[in-house]
RNA sequence: GCCUCAGUAGCUCAGCCGGUUAGAGCACUUGACUGUUAAUCAAGGGGUCCUAGGUUCGAAUCCUAGCUGGGGCGCCA
């Protein structure tokens, strides 16, 4: 075998890497390869045997179908070996490409030789039947080799590259926001301490850690946001966005909640809450559009087993205008609602789960929230001229909730100033940041999306743990 | 953190108002089958009934605690 392998036999790189032969090379190609003798490499997903033939539907990952290799024995040499080969089980298959117009699958594989790369053991886990997502999720390092998550994870690839078309494409810069960061000054929830102290011994002065013997000779987290750093980019090359791994040590215990996620930060300068908006909105509809196009299969594959009317959804979105009202607007809707919500709507507070849900289904579409009371908002956000809501949105939509939160930002050095105090949040440690405003600022405005969430909306899948490769929540960091 | 449901073969589950030898389908093994499509048919192997205590002549079944997982809520993206 590795001999073969350092000869190239494997894939040919050296003469035809482009030229590879795949599956889904194969079905782009199949009707100019008919009777051409091709190689493929690849794992059982089933197998059929039948006392001289058999059937093996193979499948390469790179394309969500299988193909269907016949074999016979007249054929193989080694047909009662091959007989027996089991789902799982890597194969490097040489065969004819034949047309079959008359079988459910448009063409299929006449084997002329195959040969066991890798054998499956009897245990395999992963069968040609419905597994349960728990039982999945318990073996993450094979769900990959399933319809579903075959489905998703490439979706999820194709969405990241969806995100950085739509913002190249508007000559947005890319940074990479540092994922250590000193700073806990957003608030945004639980950090992850990052330290190289010895736990089981720590420096102390009086009763305190002393953080001045830490790595960093200060105390350090996993970032919770990469907007602060955007802005500061922002004041440079105008349109810049962020796109990496975002650290929460909350103990939520929820479908929509993971420690490691992945979030998108747009921040855009000279521009207001609107405009921000309007980037959200173009963004959300040409990265749907994006997936729609490049993964007909998964999406027709998840349209039929896990979201029934997924499609339609996803094209209503596309289609339609997106609502805007201010929270104002929105709490009078639901006070107005023939709907005893377990929460009392309140112009004072914010929208709990069943609120958006109701939102959501008034309106039948994506619906932006603005202008929230600026005590449930973060200090950065800009003060409105009531001097009692700031100009923030959330995007709500049907089925996953608010997906996207973003605001204009306070340009104005004494306003944040102010709110900082007001706020309790230490100005000496975000000199830096009140610096932008000093120098040349600007009214801008950015907002977060929720990668993971994303991909959950446009898969259908319900849960955050089933479209993250390997998920980390509390107490689960297998992997 | 709170509320709730569950844990029986590799997987999905039945059995659970206590009763002696714990079942089914799929998977696996062996065989049959000249075109299968989650193929079909026959036979076979396979169990810490989550763990630890308790009640009882007897516990998968009842009680207590714990562990693990699901769902809902809260925190948030």
């Amino acid at each position: 075998m590795f001999a073969l392998k350092r000869k190239g036999v494997f894939y040919g790189y050296r003469e035809a890497s482009l030229m590879k032969m795949t599956v889904k090379r194969l079905y782009e190609t199949y009707e100019t390869q008919t009777d051409k003798k091709i190689t493929l490499f690849g794992w059982v997903r089933n197998h059929r045997s039948q006392k001289a033939f058999g059937f093996i539907n193979l499948n390469d990952g790179t394309f969500f179908e299988t193909i269907q290799v016949v074999y016979e024995a007249d054929h193989l040499e080694n047909f009662e070996e091959i007989r027996k080969t089991r789902i799982g089980a890597s194969l490097r298959v040489e065969g004819v490409v034949e047309a079959t117009p008359n079988r459910p699958q448009p063409f299929e594989i006449k084997a002329r030789s195959i040969e066991i790369v890798g054998d499956s053991e009897e245990d395999y886990p992963i069968q040609p039947k419905r597994h349960s997502r728990e039982f999945l999720r318990e073996h993450a390092h094979l769900r990959s080799r399933t319809n579903l998550f075959t489905a998703v994870f490439r979706i999820r690839s194709l969405l990241t590259h969806a995100i950085h078309t739509f913002f190249q494409d508007r000559d947005f810069i890319h940074l990479a926001s540092p994922i250590i960061t000193a700073s806990d000054a957003e608030g945004a929830g639980e950090m992850f301490q990052v330290t190289t102290l010895d736990l089981e011994n720590t420096p102390k002065s009086e009763k305190a850690v002393d953080y001045s013997k830490d790595f960093f000779g200060r105390k350090a987290n996993l970032t919770v946001s990469g907007q602060l750093q955007a802005e500061a980019f922002a004041q440079a090359f105008r349109d810049v966005y962020t796109f990496g791994p975002t650290f929460r040590a909350e103990k939520s215990h929820t479908a929509t909640h993971a420690s490691e996620f992945w979030m998108i930060e747009p921040e855009i300068a000279f521009a207001d809450l609107e405009d921000d908006m309007d980037l959200a909105e173009e963004m959300v509809k040409e990265i749907i559009g994006y997936v729609m196009k490049h993964a007909e299969k998964e999406m027709a594959f998840l349209n039929k087993f896990v979201e029934k009317g997924l499609l339609d959804k996803l094209q209503n979105v596309m289609q339609s205008k997106f609502a805007r009202i201010t929270h104002r607007e929105a709490i009078d809707i639901l006070k107005q609602a023939k709907v005893a919500f377990e929460n009392e709507p309140s112009y004072d507070r914010d929208l709990a789960t069943e609120h958006e849900k109701h939102l959501a289904k008034h309106f039948d579409a994506p619906v932006f929230v603005t202008d929230w009371p600026k005590h449930i908002k973060a200090f950065y956000m800009r003060l409105n001229d009531d001097k009692e809501t700031v100009a923030a949105m959330d995007l709500i939509v049907p089925k996953s909730g608010e997906i996207i939160g973003g605001s204009q930002r306070e340009e104005r050095y004494d306003v944040l100033l102010k709110r900082m105090e007001e706020m309790n949040v230490d100005s000496e440690e975000l000199k830096w940041y009140l610096d932008l405003r000093k120098y040349g600022t600007t009214p801008h405005a950015g907002f977060g999306l929720g990668f993971d969430r994303m991909l959950m909306y446009i898969t259908g899948v319900a849960n955050i743990r089933d479209v993250i490769p390997f998920p980390r929540t509390p107490k689960n960091c297998e992997f």
